[in-house]
RNA sequence: GGGCGAAUACCAGAGUGGCCAAAUGGGGCAGACUGUAAAUCUGCUGGUUUAUACCUUCGGUGGUUCGAAUCCAUCUUCGCCCA
């Protein structure tokens, strides 16, 4: 399998340096991609450079997993209008950990295979580097011009929401230089994979290693991922798409899949799986003829949703999906075992009621927003109502004015609360 | 160190003594339509016992005034320019 080949067909490449491509036919490549650290979990926007390193791998190759360390205490300025905020060195710690083991799940770092992935973490060699050392070393090898010149920087100098930039985020290119530099010393590390935001920063490494050693080395982006309407992929009313469960369940991880637009669907399912070229060509044909079922959707969130939570978790988010959003759906509620009904309200946020409160009646509004968070106010809850766009056990309530009882009970303890179509809060009654 | 300027709701941004809970745009949420889609249209987007009412809000503090987001003083933070 031709690595090249391979992501240009699925749309990932944005950028690339010429001879990439002849020096990954010449010989097994080492190649890295840098990871901040900045959550103790990756979200989908990171999906996209862990498939390329993923696609790495299988094409014969080997990937490097940075993680930021080091450059993560720094905050990137690419892509940012402000000043970021630092993290401290026990949250990165504690980051990085769970991080590593998210990747393992993606690549390979266990086997034999000459090709074994790694994870290195920069801040492993950047921690002992004094300033005068960083200054001698890199800081010599890079003009102010040039740095200068990025993108990211002029945006920060010259833009029209300028915050100014800091010195710590202005080094930010060198520092990733520096990764560069090390790896290609330490690993022959001779190719650098990142979004098409890194651009800048990672000539910088590549200038450098020119300069410094007279290397050549490559780079390859892929572009940002990008929803049709214009809106912020990965992200939902609750923020980030997580891939750790305790964040996103795996619910919710498959509803984000399965309500990715037809105009997205089909680039999705060449970034984000591993389908090939002929199966997604018969799947959008079968889109084509009949859109209403969505296959392009419900395949993209099998495939994700496998791959990040594993089959068992799929299939109980297409049951859960299924019951909740059946034409049938209140029927299907009322006659659900206790079991069922909490494996699929799992994930699903939840609140205690006291039993008691509920047999004395509790007003709606007061169990919106106070008894339970659904609503931050009764306000608001009382708007929504009046809206249409709230129901208990599947069905629409009107009258913000009404009072629930212990007979809305599902098995004489659970209440399903929905607001709006998609969001479901599961009261249990004790 | 010197000079200038800015700080308003999630973001951008108007408002420069009462008509201001604060224009407008974006974003977000919801409703209708649909396919749990897109597009479109509609409503909402500080809080309260829904109210032509009250309360809290316009960087902090203190003042002037019957009345302050708006005026004054001071502090803080940020930006730009000069050294």
């Amino acid at each position: 399998m031709d690595f090249i080949e391979e992501l240009t067909w699925r749309g990932m490449i944005h950028t690339m340096m010429p001879g990439t491509d002849e020096q990954l036919r010449k010989e097994m490549t080492t190649a890295y991609l840098g990871i901040d650290p900045t959550a103790d979990s990756l979200h989908i926007g990171h999906l996209c450079g862990v498939m390329m390193l993923r696609h790495f791998q299988r094409c014969g190759h080997k990937p490097i997993a940075l993680v930021g360390g080091a450059t993560g205490m720094i905050g990137d300025p690419s892509g940012k209008s402000a000043e970021r905020n630092l993290l401290d060195e026990k949250t990165l710690r504690h980051n990085q950990e769970a991080i590593k083991a998210q990747l393992g799940r993606f690549l390979d770092f266990e086997s034999d295979a000459p090709n074994r992935a790694e994870l290195v973490n920069n801040y492993d060699w950047m921690k002992d580097v004094t300033f005068l050392d960083f200054a001698r070393e890199i800081g010599k090898h890079i003009t102010v011009n040039y740095m200068m010149a990025k993108d990211s920087v002029q945006k920060r100098l010259n833009g029209e929401a300028r915050d100014g930039l800091s010195f710590t985020e202005f080094t930010y290119q060198l520092l990733q230089g520096f990764d560069f530099l090390h790896l290609y010393q330490t690993k022959n590390c001779k190719l650098q994979l990142g979004g098409s935001d890194q651009w800048g920063n990672i000539t910088t490494g590549s200038e450098l290693i020119r300069r410094k050693l007279g290397g050549e080395v490559f780079a390859l982006t892929c572009p940002l991922i990008t929803k049709a309407d214009g809106g912020k992929f990965g992200k939902t009313e609750s923020g980030n798409v997580w891939l750790d469960a305790r964040y996103t369940s795996p619910y919710k991880f498959y509803q984000f899949w399965l309500n990715v637009s037809d105009a997205d669907a089909e680039k999705y399912l060449k970034i984000f799986t591993f389908l090939t070229k002929e199966e997604i060509e018969a799947l959008v044909a079968e889109h084509a003829e009949n859109p209403g079922l969505r296959p392009l959707q419900k395949r993209l969130a099998k495939e994700v949703t496998e791959m990040v939570h594993g089959k068992e978790q799929y299939e109980a988010a297409v049951e859960a999906s299924k019951i909740l959003f059946s034409n049938e759906a209140k029927e299907a509620l009322m006659n659900l075992d206790e079991k069922t009904l909490l494996d699929i309200f799992e994930g699903v946020p939840t609140f205690n009621v006291a039993k008691s409160d509920l047999e004395a009646g509790i007003p709606l509004l007061e169990l919106l927003a106070t008894h339970t968070k659904v609503f931050p106010s009764k306000g608001e809850a009382r708007k929504m109502v009046q809206g249409n766009g709230v129901s208990l056990n599947k069905e629409k309530v009107s009258d913000p004015a009404m009072t629930i009882g212990k007979e809305a009970l599902i098995a004489d303890k659970y209440l399903l609360i929905q607001r709006g179509k998609k969001n479901y809060y599961l009261v249990i009654a004790e």
